[in-house]
DNA sequence: CGCAATTTACGATTTTTTTCGTATCAAACC
DNA sequence: GGTTTGATACGAAAAAAATCGTAAATTGCG
């Protein structure tokens, strides 16, 4: 099982695992690339964001070429459990089926999607 | 329908928010000792914050007695609604239905919750 | 080889957020 | 009335996060 540390990866930090959790690998310049689609940013930013998550643990890199190639040292659905976790008790007192209301009730979830979370839902009603 | 300007609260003003929500309307001191209950920090601070949310609009103050009875100026479910969307596209890609899988997952939801979240999959599925 | 392009390193600055000390004022108390 | 208590105002510092400029190194190419 992945690591588990305190990591509180910050907002920039965080669109930047986004990127390396879609791509597996992948360099300064790619990670960069991507983020410039949706923010306005200098390439020395993204550069040294990356470099302080290296120290910080939250990327590993390889650095035996010249162009270093940077991939997520944080497991994704973990990270994503525990900020979920700080966002529910921020915003929501701690109630995970007041997110949960909330977050369907945005309009953005397709029946497919709305069907898969039905059968999560039996599924844990069955466990009882 | 509340206002819905493009007020982002940090962190911390948050925190005061859940107070003022949850109270209707609360002075520094109150807001401050349940802020004690789960962090520490000093009076002043609490009074600093709350001085600066209410010069952006976050909250009103009434003024008119020596102790000043601040409550929120924004509304809850927007501002949940607001802030719940950024954390969806900065941690789930901008899936709501990844939010909710991963929410359902963590066991903290009761049958009786299920229960009503299943109602408002069915009255989402109906729409279509 | 020498030049252009690309990359990393690094330091420093800027911006945002959080924190708190000190001054001041008003009310309550003896 | 003087003192203690509890409140706000305000400025400034500290901490955290984001940004970028510049320099140095490596690569590839003409």
């Amino acid at each position: 099982m992945p690591d588990n540390k305190s990591l509180k990866p910050t907002e920039s930090e965080l669109e930047i695992l986004q990127v390396l959790w879609d791509k597996g690998n992948a360099t300064v310049r790619e990670v960069h690339e991507n983020l410039l689609a949706f923010k306005d940013v200098g390439y020395t930013t993204t550069l040294k964001l990356m470099q302080i998550m290296n120290e910080k643990g939250l990327v590993k890199r390889n650095d035996s070429f010249r162009t270093h190639i940077y991939k997520a040292a944080v497991n994704k659905e973990i990270t994503q459990k525990y900020m979920l976790n700080k966002f529910v008790s921020n915003l929501f007192g701690g109630s995970s089926s007041q997110l949960v209301m909330q977050a369907l009730g945005d309009g953005k979830v397709t029946p497919e999607e709305l069907d898969k979370i039905q059968l999560m839902i039996d599924a844990l009603k069955k466990k009882d």
